[in-house]
DNA sequence: CACGATAGCGTAGGTGATACGCATAAAAGC
DNA sequence: GCTTTTATGCGTATCACCTACGCTATCGTG
């Protein structure tokens, strides 16, 4: 069997045999709870090693026992920050697949952060592996090859992070500077947006697409989110439509 | 007139009238091709500030001049890199929209860290504009509204720049293991997916979907990134239809 | 030619990651 | 119980970076 790398089995808590030595006082499952809880309160910039360890009321270098570099700390936290997956009501994809990403959504929106963080390399934890699961289960009962499946579901995850990034940081500069924000938008277009060199894009700053808060509204990022889903999934149909057809 | 902040107007070069004082030997854009060079070169963890002025024959302090940060230089950046966009095929909307998909991913493929930057905010650079100016021109002949033809767009880019993260993170894995790195991940999915669990996942594993060089090939990333455009561009089509239907 | 505004940049402070090695605690073996 | 073995806790030290501040050099203007 191909021995497994320790950056894996540390996401899966597989200890070999710890059974000489000191007793630890400190698991990479704390650490991780600790990183996410600092992160969730002050924001991704505040997880430091030192601000973590404190946090558990350890020094610094305490964590690298536990931790391999901060980028694993990091790896571990995109694991750890999931929810477990809802179970979908069976039958309807569509509908499967539509719970599913409204839960996604959900339950990344609990920790913001998540959308700063750099995904390293395809999911591999515990909470992303079940998550990856039931998605591919949404799509059971579809005549589709397996690797289809995994086409569609890895690029549903694509989108719905990219769109999970995009609000976060809407939110962000909303947050900033809440009323000036969508109005130094919609005047920084107007102001710059040549109709004769942008003309499709004239044409949108013009109809007022992106005046006042148009732009940042909460209903309004939530009916964008499900326009783009609905797109994709009227996609998966088309797909499948065009594919029994044949 | 609603007064633009700094940052902005620094990305489309608008100098206000630098009569008096010393002649600048250096220029923001200078400053951001210098970073877009070392980042080609070694990645964008190369990119400090020191390096960057080293680059530039000058010292480091003299940068902050003209950029208010090192995230603001980040930001040109992402502008600066962008190369102008195509001019696309008239007529069908669809062939438009992969014309400009593909010439987008060519664009974003010559900066292989332009996936790790953490793009802050809507498009509002010289560059960016004009790449979405020209995805909204690619539906210029629909029935669309202004606000959908955006929504599309949006979704359109988000899609692509989260499909860039994803192969880029696999390029990098692979570069830094190349026999390994898809025999350890279908081992470690072997090792850890239990049937009873995550059933769905299973069966694709079983299927071999992730075994070998299935995972990383550079022809199949070329289908997958296919597979998930045009599964996109038939949910536009479908909008499409159902739209004018009613 | 003096003045004032602006660019260049040296110094220094602060933050953060992390290599290294020793002290320490706990199990294993006698 | 005492020694040996082994892993943990963590203090110290280093290195890389960003950037605030203020001085000096330079150039247009009156």
């Amino acid at each position: 069997m191909t021995e497994l790398p320790p950056e894996i089995t540390l996401l899966w808590g597989v200890r070999e045999t710890p059974r000489r030595g000191r007793k630890p006082s400190l698991t990479a499952a704390d650490i991780t709870r600790a990183a996410i809880a600092v992160a969730d309160a002050e924001g991704l910039a505040a997880v430091s090693m030192a601000r973590v360890a404190a946090e558990l009321g350890n020094a610094t270098m305490a964590l690298y026992r536990h931790v391999k570099s901060k980028d694993e700390l990091l790896a571990l936290m995109t694991d750890g920050a999931l929810d477990p997956p809802p179970v979908l009501p069976g039958g309807d994809w569509r509908i499967g697949l539509t719970t599913w990403s409204e839960a996604i959504m959900a339950s990344f929106q609990k920790h913001p952060w998540y959308a700063q963080v750099t995904i390293s390399g395809p999911p591999i934890g515990p909470n992303n592996l079940a998550w990856f699961d039931r998605g591919l289960s949404a799509l059971e009962d579809t005549p589709l090859e397996e690797g289809e499946k995994v086409g569609i579901v890895m690029g549903l995850i694509t989108y719905l992070h990219g769109e999970l990034r995009l609000s976060f940081e809407l939110a962000e500069g909303y947050r900033e500077n809440p009323e000036a924000f969508s109005r130094v938008y919609a005047a920084a277009l107007r102001r710059f947006v040549d109709p004769r060199e942008m003309p499709a894009l004239a044409k949108v700053v013009d109809a007022g697409v992106f005046d006042y808060d148009t732009l940042y509204d909460e209903q309004d990022l939530g009916a964008d989110f499900n326009f783009g889903l609905n797109l994709y999934l009227d996609g998966i149909a088309a797909y499948l439509d065009r594919r029994s057809s044949t």
